[in-house]
DNA sequence: CGCATATACGGAGGCATCCTCCGTTTTACA
DNA sequence: TGTAAAACGGAGGATGCCTCCGTATATGCG
């Protein structure tokens, strides 16, 4: 097994694993913590290794932020394909777009390095687009065969909707706003918008109080 | 009239005006142009003062970001406002929400620093959030009374899924998209959900091509 | 097992930017 | 027009970015 690839590509030494390992765990501990503009070396130190060990492996800030990235992103392309499973095709379409507000709830300050890197590097936000477009893709096929999802909305749609919501995390509360907010897009989606709507059908939290 | 507070409050000098506004100009020009990162000195130098003076009126790069963001709020708070004569309630809110569309779309580097800030200053953000909610929260209350949107939603919602979808200004076309979102997101507020669409009811682009 | 070499490590250092401090200049008001 | 308060602007110390290269170490072969 250990000349598989013999004279071709050389077995990446172990300690390399496991430093790039360590810089991408500080990164999204200290990214998470600190916001995007967090110093890279504090992330070295965090990490344990040097300043000229951490850009070897990410030769720039933008590098990090998009393995970083890379990850969340497939972490969401599994739990997508894992719904299919679900019995009711609209409700795991709303249980995928609700877990997604649970999973960006634990990282507040790693959504807006996220949101900075899509904004950058077009061949990642390709990436990710096509790999959540196709997770989501098929829950949202099984909607529309079953007749309960108008079809001229398509899976980019969806996904834009979910990520521009998911952006407003700026305050307490704002994971319950979401999730209605969500609701509503899902009855907007309807074929035919039944009387009930989705707050009622499945309350997020019992009698949340609005302003006005 | 000079001397309306005489010994309590002296007349700002006018140079420190002028170049107070000299600033936020330069700011706002080169963060649109060069994304929330630009360096101070660069705007500084745009705006023909020098280093000292651009920190003596905003003291951090945080309170640049808070004064321009101040600006555009106030600016769209206006909008709403004149859009009280719009005959059709439904129509007057979904004119205020494409306006927002347009209004991102000219400042595309700004959008990332605004959203920065908005994420850092809680000060700011309920300021905006309270400015923009009564603007809006004219809009909506009249179509509610109308009995054309549900009353369940807040205005503070809608504001919120705006928000939210007008930041993925991300790549080409994605004006049309967030428009068509939007109007998704408003036939899921209708009281009774009407067969005909929005999208069907005022097509934002005869005939948009869609990817599936 | 031990050596040779490819590979990775780490931090010194050059450069850019941040931000403060203070001597100089300008303005408002009497 | 005089003067004191206020603003200007840039020099300079501090910090962070990123490169480069001498040193250390893992891998694979003899």
């Amino acid at each position: 097994m250990a000349s598989q690839f013999a004279g071709l590509v050389r077995k990446p030494r172990a300690d390399a694993v496991r430093n790039r390992e360590r810089v991408l765990e500080a990164a999204k501990a200290v990214f998470s913590a600190g916001g995007p503009e967090a110093s890279l070396e504090a992330v070295a130190r965090h990490a344990g290794v040097g300043i000229g060990t951490l850009y070897r492996h990410f030769p720039t800030r933008e590098a990090l932020y998009e393995a970083v990235y890379r990850r969340e992103v497939d972490q969401l392309g599994d739990l997508a394909e894992q719904l299919n499973d679900e019995a009711d095709p609209v409700e795991a379409l709303r249980h995928w777009l609700h877990a997604n507000v649970q999973f960006v709830a634990t990282k507040k300050g790693m959504a807006a390095a996220l949101a900075l890197v899509a904004h950058g590097s077009p061949e990642l936000h390709a990436y990710s687009l096509e790999r959540l477009t196709r997770a989501i893709g098929a829950l949202l096929a099984r909607a529309v065969a079953a007749g309960e999802i108008r079809a001229d909305i398509s899976a980019e749609d969806v996904l834009r909707a979910l990520i521009g919501l998911c952006y407003m995390h700026d305050q307490a509360g704002w994971q319950s706003t979401v999730l209605r907010l969500l609701d509503v897009f899902i009855d907007g989606l309807r074929v035919q918008p039944a009387k009930a709507t989705a707050a009622k059908r499945k309350p997020v939290k019992k009698a949340l109080k609005r302003k006005r």
